[in-house]
DNA sequence: GCAATATCTCAATCATTATTGAAATGTAGA
DNA sequence: TCTACATTTCAATAATGATTGAGATATTGC
């Protein structure tokens, strides 16, 4: 369960144009991820800089990175990713379920399969 | 359909702690709101400075006000805060739900009536 | 219109964050 | 071990954001 400290800090890492791109680009990649080199490519800083980001990227706990031969590996965090949303959304009901239902919908468009998947 | 400009906005809006309890205070709060002088008292901000806050949440489309007699009621955007949790997690499946199912589960669990609302 | 309440605008100060370049670290292959 | 490649650390500068207080605006009831 995500607190209001961490969700600052992960908030404010995704508020800043390249970090977002960093992270979209991640989450776009999947589980393979992408190296620094190329992620430094595909958002456009110069690689002392995305060193940078992803650093913050990282403490905020929305990247992971291993190392595979001499370059370094970037990942989303899917989980940090979806307790932050869960955290922004929390006790949004109150009685009146329909008010984050759009949020759920919208988030649930992005799965490609729907059918049993999305309740595994 | 959100775009980067608006996410990193967005983003960036909620990656300050004041501004952060605004918004979940108003989502908490619900379609009803709070005053600007309950808010302020809530989130521990001086009157001043919470303006400055609604202001740049206000720009960034996830907060509403209307005026009711000598208040300001605020709203969270509920609409928005749905396709800024969508812009973060689009094209995260990649022929891999699995890796985006979690932040689904995290968002539905906030729905207090598991049942038809879910799909309204 | 006048006084009280609620909120906002403005300008100044303080604090934090982003960017850059140069040098350092760590890894792989000859 | 030597060279090439990939990435990071460090220090300095530039840019941006947060906070405060004083004054301005808008609304209500007398």
């Amino acid at each position: 369960m995500m607190d209001q400290r961490q969700a600052v800090a992960a908030f404010a890492a995704l508020g800043q144009e390249h970090r977002l791109r960093i992270v979209r680009a991640l989450v776009t990649a999947g589980p393979d991820g992408l190296a620094a080199g190329v992620l430094a490519q595909e958002v456009g800083v110069a690689g002392t800089n995305l060193s940078f980001h992803v650093k913050e990227l990282s403490h905020a706990g929305l990247i992971q990175s291993r190392r595979e031969g001499r370059s370094v590996i970037y990942t989303a965090t899917f989980p940090s990713l979806g307790d932050l949303i869960a955290f922004l959304m929390r006790d949004c009901c109150q009685g009146r379920p329909e008010v984050c239902a759009p949020a759920v919908e919208a988030l649930a468009a992005c799965l490609c399969t729907p059918g049993d998947t999305a309740h595994a």
